[in-house]
RNA sequence: GGGCGGGUGGCGGAAUCGGUAGACGCGCUGGACUCAAAAUCCAGUGUUGGCAACAACAUGAGGGUUCAAGUCCCUCCCCGCCCACCA
């Protein structure tokens, strides 16, 4: 018997299937459709890794399995490719990164390829491809158009090491999220994006897709929706009104004090000369804080007193104002009307200052300083006596009534900061003209390619390296025909994969982004594998983008993915992440090269855990999956060598275990269960080893149930499964054979074993006939030796039977 | 502080509706084969007591509901992820 050699098959059969392109999708066929999607990977330097093998692995399978079920699959695959790393590379060795690009996508192409991905490749791009930024620049000049894509001069987060501006969901606890730089605050003019306009259809579209909850959850959090008013308080002696934010109308008269950002420009305007001196100190000193000082929140608030003060617009009491940096100038109005009776901040303020706390809330629990829990008010004129909820809504109405306060919802989603100063990235198509201001590149400009420059590195200013190329710069106005300059800011990272799944359809498209038919037939993605990373960042923004689109009819349905998934990660066998520093790297390629090959790394990686759960990588288990292939092998070439002996009859013992195999795989795969169907291909081939022995293969059961092994095999381990395949005489791909079905009848068995339980402990085993009465069941247990010591001198007060599985009698 | 997960053998993990806890794999132990080793095959493997049959205990801790709890309820402890001075 040959024996089984990896490397001797698996080249083999890739080339074979890349010859007979039997993964291609076909547009507009008739079999319904199904596009799997996993996130395409940045094209680093250090190649695929294990991660990336899970990610991968899994759509594999969910593909294979569904077209194995009859559906028309596509399983794309591209390279998200514009980003810092290629560009530090680059300003390192004063490489292009388009270069550096294409030597590292070789790289990722050869470890693909020998994986056995049943990826269709003929509908490869990368995002750096002018044909496919073309329609990126496009996609951003519809937002221009339509008054979404706006120049702004703000206040952002800046990273010196980076010297690039960031969006918001790229700033982790004060750090840049990919190179730890502590962020600075910088007042740069940035291109933004309109997300907060589409916060409510973010929330809102999450009903309509399967997503987990943990992500739909993490969403709704990241954008913050909350609901509450803004009310106006008239400062004393002054015309001047401060508008706040607040959920809690309902504490209004335990309002002691009002509290200013430091940037806020009312704070200059109302401070009084007595405290001037003091407040700009402060404010000084507020704004030199880093960051992670400000949003440090076990620090002591601080504050300085204007000398002004508000009126309550309910009471008319005089509130002194004060300003304090625990006060967000982003957010609501950048000033709060602050009630330390029932807010912690608050609280802690007026504590440092000696401001007075007033209880407006009463409730059952015992009297603390303050609560943030609902109650009864008190010390609220009129309103004393009413629920706090119902307190709201009252006097919120009232306010509106007589104009001092008005409904309104705040997000904590901020608007995307879409410029960057960078080089590697689409330029922003957008020309200034001295006379007409920002106006979009004709279309049949695009793409606006990326010049070659002299040098990649950004400058200190914060200007893009594109800034330096004079003769790319220098253009004429496409309204006027004057004079005019380019745009030198690039686009995030995150552009380009906001639309990626949607060229897919039609890659190679040079009208437009994808042809309206082609849209038609794929609609969108029916599932959607990545990273739980990207939650807050690519999956909302490419959400966005989608939302957008269909508003503009661009495409054909609200939502790009129909379901998302969130793979867990892998980490090296310490129990660390893996990373180069650490050491714990685990290179997919040299598994397959030791000679476990792809077949057995597949299965290693799925059967580990869960799909979704995080999970320590252990080395040993590909040694116990390739023990589990080499014994699937052994098995068929022994049938394959025993052929002849068949003459006997069906054996219901296989016929049992096939039918039962082809159910639990079945109905793992669709819950999306992807270990424990491994397990049961083990069991099933655990047993069959057994049942050789008695049989010697004779039985008429075997053909089918080696068949269905291969076939169920055929989705995780794609190269060992299509040469058996051929082995037990197959000429066709076992990729495009049906799925097995499986057959209740065979399932069914004369008899049941039942357990016997006394007073809840279980006592002993009953082989009954199948759909026994209870009568006969207890019957059987009280003739069984073992139950019937337990049954001695007592009696039976009770019976249970759960039938076909359980006896519980209940004696005293 | 808020949101979401989770805690089961030496390890990774199984366990529809509450119904035999520990499937499957790793590791370990013993045996077969071999001059020997590797590979392979077979058997065993939660803990405690016992030669054994068997019994008791056992799913983070403590209580409860139930004929029956890993699963449901209450109280608490611990771990992971995400967000975090968002009014």
């Amino acid at each position: 018997m040959r024996r089984y050699i990896p490397k001797d098959i698996e080249p083999k059969w890739q080339n074979k299937w890349a010859q007979d392109q039997i993964y291609k999708a076909v547009d507009f066929d008739d079999k319904a459709k199904f596009v799997m999607l996993t996130e395409f990977p940045y094209p680093s330097g250090d190649g695929l890794h294990l991660g990336h093998t899970r990610e991968y692995t899994l759509g594999d399978i969910i593909a294979r399995h569904k077209r194995m079920q009859g559906m028309n699959v596509l399983y794309p695959m591209g390279y998200d490719a514009f980003g810092l790393p290629a560009e530090n590379y680059a300003i390192k060795n004063n490489i292009a990164p388009q270069l550096a690009t294409d030597e590292n996508i070789a790289k990722f192409q050869k470890q693909f390829d020998s994986l056995g991905y049943s990826i269709d490749w003929s509908r490869s791009f990368k995002t750096t491809d002018p044909d496919y930024y073309k329609w990126t620049q496009w996609l951003f000049l519809q937002f221009f158009k339509a008054g979404l894509a706006y120049q702004k001069e703000i206040s952002i987060n800046w990273c010196p090491f980076c010297k690039t501006g960031l969006a918001n969901e790229e700033v982790i606890n004060g750090r840049h999220e990919r190179c730890d730089t502590l962020v600075e605050k910088r007042l740069l003019k940035q291109w933004l994006l309109e997300i907060t306009k589409y916060a409510d259809r973010l929330i809102d579209g999450l009903s309509d897709v399967d997503f987990p909850s943990k992500i739909a959850d993490q969403q709704i959090n990241w954008i913050g929706r909350s609901v509450g008013a803004e009310i106006s308080f008239k400062v004393a002696d002054s015309d001047k009104i401060i508008e706040v934010f607040t959920t809690r109308t309902d504490t209004l008269f335990g309002v002691t004090f009002m509290a200013l950002a430091p940037e806020n420009p009312l704070v200059e305007i109302i401070t009084t000369e007595e405290h001037r001196a003091n407040v700009n100190s402060y404010v000084v000193a507020s704004q030199a804080k880093s960051e992670i000082e400000r949003q440090d929140v076990n620090r002591d608030k601080s504050g300085a007193f204007t000398g002004a003060y508000a009126i309550n617009p309910l009471n008319n009491q005089p509130i002194p104002i004060w300003v304090a940096d625990y006060v967000l100038s982003n957010y609501g109005t950048g000033a709060i009307m602050a009630v330390p009776a029932h807010d912690q901040r608050d609280f802690d303020f007026a504590n440092n200052f000696n401001l007075p706390i007033l209880r407006v809330v009463k409730n059952q629990e015992k009297d603390e300083d303050h609560t943030e829990d609902e109650g009864v008010l008190v010390n609220s004129g009129v309103y004393n006596g009413l629920p706090s909820q119902e307190a709201r809504e009252t006097i919120l109405k009232d306010l509106i009534k007589t104009k001092q306060a008005t409904e309104k919802v705040n997000y904590r989603l901020r608007d995307w900061i879409f410029s960057r100063q960078h080089y590697w990235g689409e330029p922003i198509p957008i020309i200034h003209c001295p006379e007409h201001g920002a106006v979009a590149v004709p279309d049949d400009q695009l793409p606006v390619v990326l010049p070659e420059v002299e040098r990649y590195q950004p400058a200190e200013d914060g200007e893009s390296p594109l800034a330096s190329v004079e003769s790319w710069i220098n253009t004429h106005c496409p309204v006027c025909d004057q004079p005019a300059v380019r745009e030198t800011d690039t686009m995030p990272n995150w552009a380009g994969s906001s639309w990626y799944y949607l060229r897919y359809f039609d890659p190679k498209n040079t009208e437009a982004f994808a042809d309206r038919s082609k849209l038609d037939y794929w609609k969108n993605v029916d599932l959607y594998l990545g990273g739980m990373e990207h939650t807050t960042l690519h999956l909302l923004y490419s959400r966005f983008w989608h939302q957008f689109l269909y508003d503009q009819g661009l495409v054909p349905t609200p939502e790009p993915y129909m379901a998302r998934r969130g793979q867990g990660i892998v980490l090296g066998a310490d129990g660390a992440k893996m990373s180069k520093s650490k050491g714990n790297v685990v290179n997919p390629t040299e598994i397959i090269d030791n000679g476990y090959g792809a077949d057995a790394l597949r299965l290693a990686v799925v059967f580990l855990a869960p799909y979704d759960q995080t999970t320590i990588w252990s080395p040993e288990s590909v040694a116990g999956t390739y023990r589990f292939l080499q014994r699937v092998w052994t098995l068929t070439h022994e049938f394959e060598d025993h052929k002849g002996n068949s003459k006997e009859l069906e054996s219901l013992e296989i016929n049992r275990a096939t039918h039962q195999v082809i159910k639990r795989v079945s109905e793992d795969l669709s819950t999306l269960d992807f270990n424990t169907p491994i397990a049961a291909l083990m069991e099933y081939v655990n047993t069959l080893y057994k049942l050789k022995v008695k049989d010697e293969f004779a039985s008429q059961s075997w053909p089918t149930a080696i068949e269905a092994l291969i076939q169920l095999l055929a989705p995780f381990a794609p190269h060992i499964a299509e040469e058996l395949w051929e082995v037990s005489g197959h000429e066709d791909s076992v990729h495009l054979s049906q799925w097995p079905k499986w057959d209740d009848k065979y399932l069914i068995s004369d008899t049941a074993r039942i357990v016997v339980q006394v007073n809840g402990k279980v006592r002993a085993e009953l082989v009954v006939g199948v759909d026994s009465t209870e009568e006969d069941v207890v019957k059987a247990a009280r003739d069984d030796q073992k139950i019937k010591a337990y049954l001695e001198g007592k009696e039976i007060k009770r019976v249970i039977l759960v039938p076909n599985k359980l006896l519980n009698l209940v004696v005293g």
